[in-house]
DNA sequence: GTCTATACACAGATAGAC
DNA sequence: GTCTATCTGTGTATAGAC
């Protein structure tokens, strides 16, 4: 409880990475200068040194965390059987999860060019463990007979691509709800397959 | 035919619009600077400001001219008869444009948090008059009983999505050829709104 | 039309006082 | 743990020679 005057490390640490996302979301990992976060947060640009080695950590730290959040609730879902009730599940989740973390979202798909070459293998390596999951729904569901699918590769990226896309312009509060979206989404995705909606 | 040493006016400008279009896909506007683009194109950084009056101008001018060569592609499509034939030529012809022109298509998706007011509000209407033109084929689908949509705006976003997504993995020369690319998204964009494969 | 030189602002990062 | 001060490099943009 008592601390010394002046000591936050256990809240400024947070508030950095916090600030660091909002700022790099809005205008991007290049435009945004160590000192505006440290505006942000309300110390001085130097402090910011106790908590990142450097900026490009600042980054990659982000990203990864992201990555593994996303992967860690991924594996959290109910067990469901069924390649068709599985792909369902994965759509929901993806929009849900994706919805609720704009900012992360944005900065993992957009700063990927930003990463120095180790961080982007490490980064790229989450992102294709994730993906891997969608493509064995869909190799599973081909196997099956229950998905209709020239290349599953293709496909996976396809429906990666226009699940993420709904952070370009979903906003809370406006025309449509957060679960009638989900809704949505996972039902064009099982029609793109070739499940009869 | 004639004309002064080191005079190049005519070639030195279309030179540089296209290494910062190379760059600024490749890096991120912010992340790259005029004194690069310059060596690039092999020049010094002061002699760009005889072609652009500064470096938002590049860009906007880049994304502009990008855009508005679409919607003219777009509209000189041979004309089709019947929704299911317009969305199918829709998206190939989408996904064929974009395959060719993956830095311009870049710079247009990436880069508009980087744009100033004007230039986005500009940009962005040009974005909104080609999705509208994607709607307006939803809309048609769905009032003569041919697609299943709960949301034409929605599909039509999703859609986008999913197909501008093939500039994040095509490669010239990869396993799959355009064509093949092409028919197998035009496939998936006709399933996800209902049509039969 | 392009170059060299430069003005001026601001970047990332560090040192040392408190 | 944070601040002030500062080092050093680089950014956009301009002036003036050729």
């Amino acid at each position: 409880m008592a601390r010394k005057t002046g000591s936050h490390s256990e809240i400024t640490g947070p508030r950095i990475r916090a600030a660091a996302e909002r700022l790099f979301a809005r205008h991007g990992y290049a435009a945004v200068s160590m000192r505006q976060i440290a505006a942000e947060v309300g110390v001085q640009a130097g402090a910011l040194y106790l908590y990142t080695p450097d900026k490009q950590s600042l980054l990659a730290d982000l990203m990864r965390d992201h990555l593994d959040g996303l992967l860690e609730a991924l594996d959290a879902l109910p067990a469901v059987t069924g390649a068709v009730a599985r792909l369902d599940q994965f759509a929901r989740f993806h929009i849900g999860y994706h919805i609720e973390r704009p900012d992360a979202v944005f900065v993992a798909y957009m700063e990927l060019r930003n990463l120095e070459s180790e961080n982007f293998a490490a980064i790229e390596a989450l992102r294709r463990r994730y993906e891997d999951r969608l493509e064995a729904i869909l190799r599973d569901g081909r196997a099956a007979g229950q998905f209709a699918l020239p290349d599953t590769k293709l496909a996976t990226l396809a429906l990666i691509a226009m699940l993420t896309g709904v952070t370009n312009w979903y906003r809370e509060g406006g025309r449509l709800g957060r679960a009638e979206v989900e809704g949505i989404y996972a039902d064009m995705a099982l029609k793109a397959v070739g499940v009869a909606g």
